[in-house]
DNA sequence: GCCAACGTTGGC
DNA sequence: GCCAACGTTGGC
């Protein structure tokens, strides 16, 4: 199984809207490397959920409930979405500045590719986020 | 609101 | 195919 992280500004989606949906399809990326991430998603994987901009920090957990697929916003055959459920919010979140100041987390490419809005975490980073989030 | 980082575009 | 210009993202 793999470990992901995918950003959302909350004002655009927000955690809180994603658990009232319940279940999303992950459209809005319109970036190679982020795209080819979305593509290499399976159904299971987990995926952290990360506020940018308003709060800069991890707040939940969500899995992968169908595996990547044509953009449904556009016809444009670059693009794809995977679907997305909620799993967790985490007790307390995971701020951007509590990342860089961890040993084992600094290096992750939150932290060393700002703008990267879909990135693979490794499954030791995603559990170390975990064990931050529940103290 | 500014600006650094970086991906993309387009002229040559 | 290089690289300057431009646009976008996101932290501050």
């Amino acid at each position: 199984m793999n470990h992901w992280l995918v950003k959302s500004e909350p004002h655009k989606y927000s955690w809180q809207k994603f658990n009232e949906d319940g279940r999303t399809f992950w459209d809005g990326v319109r970036n190679y490397q982020a795209r080819n991430n979305l593509r290499d998603m399976k159904e299971g994987d987990l995926v952290m959920f990360y506020h940018s901009n308003e709060g800069k920090e991890v707040v939940g957990v969500a899995k992968v409930v169908k595996e990547s697929y044509q953009d449904p916003t556009t016809d444009d055959k670059n693009w794809v979405v995977v679907d997305l459920s909620p799993v967790e919010t985490l007790k307390k979140p995971v701020t951007l500045e509590t990342i860089k100041a961890d040993e084992r987390l600094k290096d992750i490419a939150l932290v060393r590719q700002g703008r990267l809005s879909v990135m693979p975490l490794k499954a030791a980073e995603f559990d170390r986020i975990l064990e931050i989030a529940n103290g």
